[in-house]
DNA sequence: CGACGTGGGTTCAATGAACGAACTGACCGT
DNA sequence: ACGGTCAGTTCGTTCATTGAACCCACGTCG
């Protein structure tokens, strides 16, 4: 969609947001990325995207700004995404879509979204009820809610089952 | 992506609402159902979208429930889509989204929201900053920003460039 | 030393979706 | 009878996605 066509006649600020976030599996990574997901392979388990695909999406999210590439190790050269200021801000986007499709087609809570501060669980655009601010996203914690498979296959499903702030890297498996 | 290959393995509510609205124009059509285009030929010229695939997205749209099909006329057969309450309920996503990509990319206004009872311009997540409210859909005022186009091609595009409630149709073009 | 494993990719053939142009069909006005 | 509008459907071409296979740099185990 960033390549070839695109929606050329629309002048547009949602338009041109869909040019960028609106490829297929993009706003996953993206959601994946705040979650905490930062490792080519964490994404391929945990999405089950194609590899090619993966790396496409990965190497265009970080030429606009939205991904930064880090390298973190040198030998081997190993290399993290992590989400820029940019992608940080597509959160309360990804928050009322997620509230949308819970309450239009779910019923059980996958993942609660809490201030980490005082605890209590955001309103529909990341604000917080109690203190009626907006949560800056490094304060919110996630964690399972009741809708949430119990012990999933996946290493990455199984991690992110662990109450943490988003954006915090994955802490690995602790079996 | 609603047929055949879906998000499998994400029991999330972001990939299921995805699933439903990820499609490529999707979102557009939604949108433009929004801003109160309702026929199928003014969705075509709007959005420059292939025929076929505005059919396809309005069937679909109207089998999850978020547009509504309806006979405005008998002879010839007409209908009109017109966003159902789910659909509505996609303005926050669509705003956020919509001020992500402004905010990030564009840098002038295509388009300017006000609450319809104070003309104060809303917040980011469609709340009155004077109000302190939410506005509903039906009370949101779109008229054109410093970054519009003045004089269109498209007779969509110029009736859009009227002030106008969302949700109300469309006024044909007086010349 | 060599075999195997891991992380992070690239390549490729097959499939599916999107594109745009042409066609259909019901109706209206002249 | 003729042309025009609206709302599609059909169809051949192009483009994107998929899944499987392959690659390579390194680290580790025996």
């Amino acid at each position: 969609m960033a390549l070839g066509k695109d929606y050329a006649t629309q002048e547009c600020s949602i338009a041109r947001a869909l040019e960028i976030v609106g490829e297929r599996w993009t706003l996953l990574v993206i959601r994946d990325a705040l979650y905490g997901v930062r490792r080519y392979n964490d994404f391929l388990v945990h999405l089950g995207i194609p590899r090619a695909v993966l790396a496409a999406r990965l190497q265009a999210l970080t030429a606009e700004g939205i991904l930064e590439k880090r390298r973190y190790q040198q030998s081997p050269p190993r290399d993290e995404y992590v989400p820029t200021e940019r992608g940080i801000a597509l959160w309360p986007t990804l928050r009322s879509l997620g509230r949308w499709g819970r309450e239009q087609f779910d019923q059980e809570q996958v993942r609660v979204f809490r201030h980490a501060a005082c605890g209590t669980e955001l309103g529909s655009y990341g604000e917080c009820p109690a203190c009626g601010t907006i949560v800056p996203v490094p304060d919110v914690v996630m964690e399972p809610g009741p809708g949430a498979d119990p012990d999933p296959a996946d290493p990455v499903s199984r991690a992110l089952l662990r109450p943490k702030r988003l954006l915090t890297p994955l802490e690995p498996d602790p079996v």
